[in-house]
RNA sequence: GGGGACGUAGUUCAGUUGGUUAGAACGCUGCCCUGUCACGGCAGAGGCCGCGGGUUCGAGUCCCGUCGUCCCCGCCA
C-alpha cells in the first residue's frame, strides 16, 4: 500500500498501485506522489537510470491510475519529507504500467480550497478520494464495527427487519412504495423498526440490535437526511438503568475506536431540571446553566422593570465575551425570539446602573466574571398572574415559555461568541470535549394547541411511570382538556445527549394491552382507529409479552461529532441535498408510463 | 409552506458610481529544468458573468421572475 513503506523496507522490491496525486517534473528527474487510501509515497523516475520509463512517466497526469514496480530507497537526509509518514523513503521506478487514464477532473483530491458542495456531490467519487472523506468513512466503519462487536459480546443478536412494511400515519411522513401485485396499495419504508423490535421481544429474542437504515420524508437540515442510520436495540426485562449501561458501554467502545476515552456512567438529569437549568431538553453542558435571579430583585424593582413576579427571571451567562460596544449590545435584541410572555433585558449594565444592589446579587448568583456577558430573560408583567396551577407539574406552560426562549438565546449567544469563549474548541480532553448526559422522565403527553388534543411526546408505545398510572386513569376521561391530569404523567423515556445534540432516544415500553389501549384513548384514538392502525400489535401484546425497553441512536450524528464535521453529508458517502436530491445519480426521476401503469398509478400534472 | 446567503474561466475568488477588450491564483496545454515534495521559469489556451425578461445610449453591476446549492423557522411520534 502507498502509505505503508518505511525506512526499514529500504532495499526491498515493491509494487505500488494507486492514483497520481501530483507530478513534479524537473526535466530529467520526475517525482510522482502515488496515492491510495492508506497514504502517499513518492516515486522517482530518473532519465539517466532508464530513459524509457522516464519517457512514460512524463506522460502521466493527475488522477491517472498506475502500477509501479521498483526498489525502496532510503532518502538522503537532506531530501527527507517530514510532513508525510513515508517521507523517509521513495520508490525508484523500474517498471510502470498505466492502468487507466483520467480526464481532467473538475477538482483535485489534493486541492487546498474546498470546491462548492454542488460540484462535490455531483462528482462524489472524486470528492470521496479526499483525505478528510477517506478518514471520515473509515472512522464510520470503525465506529460501527466497535458497536457491533460490543453488543454481540453482550449477547445481543443482530436481526434484520423489513424495509417494505406498513404505513403508520403517526409521526413523520412515510416514504411509500407502490405494490404491483396489489394495485392501489403501498408499503412504507420504516421510520424506525419500532414495532418489529418490540415483536422480537414478544418472540423471545430478548436482546436485539441492528445498525439499520431509517426513512423519514421530512425537510432536511445540516443534521437531518431523509435516510439515516440508527443503532437500534431492545431488550427484555430491563430497568432504564440497564439500557443506559448498555448504551454507555457501546459508546465508550465507539469513542475508543475513534481514539477517545470517555468516562461512564453519564450524568443524569430530569426533563424538568433540564428545562429549568438550560431551557431545552438537550442541554449543552459545556456552557453554564441558567441562574434564576428573581429573588435578587425587590418587589419594587420587579414592578419598576415591569417583570412578572410570579415567573422566573433568568440570567444567561456567556463566558469571556468581553466588553461589548453599544451596537453589539443592540445586535443581541433581534437574536431573541420571545415565546409566550418572555421578555429580554439585553443590557445588564443598564440594569446595574439603576439597581446596583440587585445587579451585585445577580453577578454573584450567576457566578459572573468581569468579562462574562449576562442577559436577563423574564416574564412580562403585562401578562398578569399565572392561570394554570402548577400543582402536578414542576414546570408550568408559562414558565416553559420563559425557559425555552432563554434556552434558544443562550445557544445563539454561545454560537455568536464562540471565538471569544472558546468553549466549543477541542481541548483533547474527552472529559471537556464530550459532555454526555441522560435526560430522563420526559412528560408522557404534549398538548397540541392546533388540533386541541394530546400527542405522545416520545411515541405511543412508551410506558408511563408506574406511580403516574392513577393520573393516566383520571386524565383519560378528559382527553380534550389541556389542564387534564395527563399533563402530569411522566414517561419512562430517556434521551442521551452529547454537547447539545440528541444522539438517541428510548423508553421502557408498554407490555400490557390494557395500558396500551388507555394510551391510545388518551391520544384521542377510538377503539376502532387503534385496531385498524395497530391491530396486529395489540393482538401480539395479548400473547404473553415480557416487559421490555430499548433505545435508538443516530450513527450518522455520532460519527459527525467524532469527525468534527458541520454536516451529516461529510460522514455519509452518498448523501442528498436540502431538496432531497442525489446529485450524482440524479434521483428522484419521473418514471415511464408503462412502469406507472403496471403499478396502477396516475400522476397528476 | 416561510425567511436569509450565494451563483463570474475546470476550481477558488476579485470585479469601483452602470461606461472601452471581464481579471488574479491554482488547474490545464507547450517548451526549459537532476533532488523536488503546494517544485521553479517562460509562453499559451480557456468566459451564455446560472437562466429568462425589463430599465438604459450602454447591464457581470439596477429591477422583476425563475432554476440550483447552502443555512434557519415550520416540520422531524
Amino acid at each position: 500500500m502507498c502509505g505503508a513503506l518505511r525506512a526499514s523496507d529500504s532495499g526491498k522490491k515493491a509494487v505500488l498501485m494507486g492514483w497520481v496525486n501530483r507530478r513534479r517534473d524537473l526535466g530529467n528527474l520526475i517525482f510522482v506522489d502515488l496515492r491510495d487510501r492508506s497514504g502517499v509515497t513518492q516515486v522517482v523516475f530518473n532519465e539517466e537510470r532508464d530513459a524509457a520509463i522516464h519517457e512514460k512517466a512524463s506522460g502521466l497526469r493527475n488522477e491517472y491510475v498506475i502500477a509501479v514496480t521498483g526498489r525502496v530507497k532510503q532518502r538522503d537526509p537532506n531530501t527527507v519529507n517530514k510532513n508525510i509518514p513515508t517521507g523517509e523513503v521513495e520508490l525508484v521506478a523500474e517498471e510502470i504500467r498505466l492502468l487507466n487514464e483520467s480526464k481532467q477532473p473538475p477538482f483535485l483530491p489534493g486541492d487546498t480550497a474546498l470546491t462548492n458542495e454542488e460540484t462535490r456531490l455531483k462528482y462524489r467519487y472524486i470528492d470521496l478520494r479526499r483525505d478528510v472523506m477517506q478518514f471520515n468513512i473509515e472512522m464510520r466503519h470503525k465506529v460501527a464495527l466497535a458497536i457491533r462487536n460490543y453488543l454481540a459480546g453482550q449477547g445481543f443478536f443482530e436481526i434484520e427487519t423489513p424495509f417494505m412494511t406498513r404505513s403508520t400515519p403517526e409521526g413523520a411522513r412515510d416514504y411509500l412504495v407502490p405494490s404491483r401485485v396489489q394495485p392501489g396499495t403501498f408499503y412504507a419504508l420504516p421510520q424506525s423498526p419500532q414495532l418489529f423490535k418490540q415483536i422480537l421481544m414478544i418472540s423471545g429474542f430478548d436482546k436485539y440490535f441492528q445498525i439499520v437504515r431509517c426513512f423519514r420524508d421530512e425537510d432536511l437540515r445540516a443534521d437531518r437526511q431523509p435516510e439515516f442510520t440508527q443503532i437500534d436495540l431492545e431488550m427484555s426485562y430491563p430497568q432504564p438503568e440497564r439500557v443506559w449501561e448498555v448504551v454507555e458501554g457501546f459508546l465508550a467502545a465507539a469513542f475508543k475506536a475513534a481514539g477517545h476515552d470517555i468516562k461512564v456512567p453519564f450524568p443524569r438529569m430530569d426533563y424538568d431540571e433540564a428545562i429549568r437549568l438550560y431551557g431545552i431538553d438537550k442541554p449543552d453542558l459545556r456552557l453554564p446553566a441558567f441562574a434564576d435571579v428573581r429573588d435578587c430583585f425587590t418587589a419594587e424593582n420587579l414592578q419598576e422593570l415591569a417583570i412578572n413576579p410570579n415567573l422566573p427571571v433568568i440570567a444567561i451567562r456567556t463566558p469571556r465575551v468581553g466588553e461589548l460596544s453599544r451596537k453589539e449590545r443592540d445586535d443581541i435584541k433581534p437574536m431573541f425570539h420571545a415565546k409566550g410572555e418572555a421578555k429580554l433585558f439585553e443590557d445588564f449594565k443598564r440594569v446595574g446602573n439603576k439597581f446596583p444592589a440587585a445587579a451585585a446579587e445577580i453577578a454573584k448568583k450567576a457566578g459572573m466574571d468581569e468579562s462574562d456577558l449576562v442577559v436577563l430573560v423574564s416574564g412580562s408583567a403585562l401578562a398578569g398572574p399565572q392561570t394554570a396551577l402548577p400543582a402536578h407539574r414542576k414546570v408550568t406552560p408559562q414558565e416553559l415559555a420563559i425557559y425555552a426562549s432563554a434556552g434558544l438565546l443562550r445557544l445563539a449567544l454561545a454560537q455568536k461568541y464562540a471565538d471569544r469563549h472558546g468553549i466549543f474548541a477541542k481541548t483533547g480532553d474527552p472529559g471537556k470535549d464530550f459532555r454526555f448526559v441522560w435526560v430522563t422522565n420526559f412528560p408522557m403527553f404534549e398538548w397540541d394547541e392546533a388540533d386541541k388534543r394530546w400527542n405522545a411526546a416520545h411515541h405511543p408505545f412508551t410506558s408511563p411511570h408506574e406511580e403516574d398510572m392513577p393520573k393516566l386513569e383520571t386524565g383519560v376521561e378528559l382527553v380534550s382538556d389541556p389542564q387534564s391530569a395527563l399533563s402530569a404523567v411522566r414517561a419512562l423515556a430517556y434521551d442521551v445527549v452529547l454537547n447539545g445534540t440528541e444522539l438517541g432516544s428510548g423508553s421502557i415500553r408498554i407490555h400490557r394491552q390494557d395500558v396500551q389501549r388507555r394510551i391510545f384513548r388518551a391520544l384521542g384514538m377510538t377503539e376502532e382507529e387503534a385496531r385498524s392502525r395497530f391491530g396486529f400489535f395489540l393482538e401480539a401484546l395479548e400473547y404473553g409479552t415480557p416487559p421490555h425497553g430499548g433505545i435508538a441512536l443516530g450513527l450518522d450524528r455520532i460519527v459527525m461529532i467524532l469527525a468534527g464535521a458541520e454536516s451529516l453529508r461529510e460522514v455519509i458517502p452518498f448523501p442528498k441535498t436540502a431538496r432531497a436530491v442525489d446529485l450524482m445519480v440524479d434521483a428522484p426521476t419521473p418514471v415511464g408510463e408503462r412502469q406507472l401503469r403496471e403499478l396502477g398509478i396516475v400522476v397528476k400534472k
